[in-house]
DNA sequence: AAAGCTATACTTAGCCG
DNA sequence: TCGGCTAAGTATAGCTT
């Protein structure tokens, strides 16, 4: 039980380093990623432990975060060929695509991003928005009704 | 005051969107620091807002971390493929969360899966549809009536 | 050493000025 | 918009298994 507030200095005992860092660490991922998807933010994260392993975490890809800070720093880096060696894996590219694709999707599906659209995809998604519309009130009407009537048999 | 859990999903409204961003930015960058400090570890912060503005944290220096990550992706990815997989199967793990949020919420804009959401959600849900729906129709409608003009000046 | 527990410390969502 | 407040939610230190 954490009975006791901890100063923020070096743990010195290595096995209870050890077993911090790892909840920590995953408590720092988690609201990274949170923070990411939260406020729509592009967050990378690079964590080494003391014994040099890598830990890392990117909301869109490494890569391109730190090409994007690089960029922003205006700082001359020339010398960096190791980066373009990068090959990502399949599954991660797979999976980003996906999260791309969804993302733009709830955007449309928000209102948001359309004037790439042709006059039939507007058309389309305005009938899609209609039908969902229906549905969400026609379940909302339910439970109102629902709501309602649980609060009669209670008087 | 936190009297309600929130859903990790992109939050609407702007201005909540902002400070929020400002608040768990700065609990992230704390926690950052606190697991450099506590576990020795050397770590770089990098994020980028909805407005492209750079904040960032590095335990050591921000060049050094990054031409590290290079090192040791570069290096790894040579000799020691089963590190590369761990870290890909974390980095996976955190997509697949972030697909399946995404395909919930896709869901219930499509008016599905509704069941276990209360009223009050319902018709937050039914005011967004609502919202969108109008702004897609305002965008089609424009789309509309410029093919229209267009195809007269052809005449 | 790894996983699980829980009391306590810490973080933060919504509100107010 | 901003900074501050606080109830409620979340993370985690130290313990147990």
């Amino acid at each position: 039980m954490t009975r006791k507030r901890i100063q923020i200095k070096k743990i010195d005992n290595i096995s209870s380093r050890q077993v911090t860092f790892s909840k920590r660490r995953k408590g720092l991922f988690k609201k990274a990623q949170e923070l990411s998807t939260l406020c729509d933010a592009d967050i990378a994260l690079i964590v080494f432990s003391a014994t040099s392993k890598l830990f890392e975490y990117a909301s869109s890809s490494m890569h391109q975060v730190i090409e994007r800070h690089d960029r922003y720093s205006a700082i001359h880096r020339l010398d960096r060929p190791s980066i373009e060696l990068q090959i990502e894996s399949d599954s991660n590219n797979i999976l980003r695509k996906k999260v791309e694709d969804k993302t733009r999707e709830l955007r449309q599906m928000n209102g948001e991003d359309l004037q790439g659209l042709t006059l039939q995809e507007l058309q389309k998604l305005e009938e899609h928005l209609k039908r969902s519309l229906t549905n969400v009130s026609k379940v909302k009407d339910a439970k109102f009704m629902q709501e309602i009537s649980t609060f009669k048999r209670k008087d």
